[in-house]
DNA sequence: ATCCTCAAGATTGTATACAATAATGGCCAA
DNA sequence: TTGGCCATTATTGTATACAATCTTGAGGAT
């Protein structure tokens, strides 16, 4: 595996670590770098026009969002959750979000609504597209949608705190999803706004909480998989 | 201002940036470094004889924690929090610290109950030396408590978050804290204990609330001081 | 005296060179 | 043929060199 699922470089001149790390970043949330790709920093650094300093602090900086797992002397490569990783990323999804969504709502008047709707019918359109680059556009759009709730907390570290929790929600769901599907019921985040309009913050909190709940049911999070119960796996 | 008040290099041969970045870290939490204070990669590096090139991995990541900022051709600081910023870190512990608190409160037995006990004579015994390093070490004494609680909570993701907010509190404190005190109520935790040991979970949030109002409760977080209004700072 | 300009110095940004470690594959022995 | 051992190669870890940017202070004009 060399360069060729990786995003290609931006021609544009004077790349910086930054934008190294928002490009990978964004390729790994919409799964077009499987979790355990290895992400050779020779070869990140050639298809960005880098030398591997600037590839090092983008890997780096992943590492710490949970998205790249860098092993000493051996490399750096897309995250691999594992299955207790899973349950507790949505574990602290569940306990953040209707948290964030008290916090939010007093902030939500008419112009957030507003704001929300539209990210609402971005993910309707897209849904309603085919081909490979609209799933992606959803998988990133459904994210963004629990991102901008998040935003409107006023509360910079909560969001922060999203920010890592929806990214690695992707690489979860790539790893343990079962429907091709898979992303976010966009007809869920549309009952959350239509409570939130209403003010009925209870509401959106069971739904918020019913929609997480969802999303995981998705999941086969039973363990094997995980290398060590190989012969289960093939047992059948 | 150079290398005086770091601390002095591990003459241990062999140091790495994860060294680096954890004895920059107990300093600026422990508060002998300075909110705001350069933190220049040459002296750093000749502290640690190190080449730059770890002490800017080291910094890279304290920046992402929160505790180090960074600016563009300008060096690396240590982090100097605004009254929003602040306002923040402690809204975010009042709402995570009771979710926190229910989450682990299963997981509090015999044992988990005596290590916490373990915690709070370490705390008192410190309260009772003087000299700066004991207050040094109250100081983290203090934050080990809450994050005692968050680790057994046992979701390794709200450990790191209250990592991070510990962490940053103690520069929130350093800088706009008013008693020279300044750490948590050592009763309080005490008190904290107590109902966690009676499974009264509910008292435990109420403390626990209680507790963050106490210390915020100690600082002076009117605006002003951010550098732009001097005149009124002299003016008296 | 005060302000502006600009050059010298210092510090960070990035690339590259070298060292250390791990991965690969061939060779030999059983 | 198979399994283990060692040399070779590739990759990461760290230091250093050079480029770019900022800071500082002296000098001169007003």
């Amino acid at each position: 595996m060399t360069s060729d699922n990786l995003p290609q470089a931006e021609s544009a001149i004077d790349i910086d670590a930054q934008q190294i790390r928002d490009t990978i970043r964004d390729a790994i949330v919409e799964r077009r770098l499987a979790p355990g790709t290895k992400l050779s920093e020779t070869d990140v650094g050639s298809l960005f026009n880098v030398s591997r300093t600037l590839v090092r602090a983008a890997l780096q900086a992943l590492s710490y969002e949970g998205l790249v797992s860098v092993e000493k002397n051996r490399g750096a490569f897309v995250a691999y959750p594992s299955v207790t990783e899973a349950q507790q990323i949505f574990a602290t999804r569940r306990l953040l979000e209707p948290v964030i969504l008290r916090e939010a709502a007093p902030n939500i008047g008419k112009a957030e609504i507003k704001e929300l709707r539209k990210l609402l019918a971005d993910e309707e359109r897209l849904t309603n597209q085919r081909g490979a680059p609209a799933r992606r556009a959803e998988i990133k759009a459904s994210g963004d949608f629990h991102l901008a709730v998040a935003g409107m907390s006023g509360n910079a570290i909560l969001k922060r705190f999203m920010d890592e929790l929806v990214a690695r929600s992707s690489l979860v769901i790539a790893l343990y999803g079962q429907s091709v599907i898979s992303s976010c019921g966009h007809h869920e985040h549309q009952q959350i706004v239509d409570a939130l309009e209403k003010q009925d913050i209870e509401a959106a909190c069971r739904l918020m909480l019913q929609h997480i709940d969802h999303i995981e049911a998705d999941l086969d999070l039973r363990p094997a998989r995980k290398g060590s119960d190989l012969k289960d796996a093939f047992q059948r």
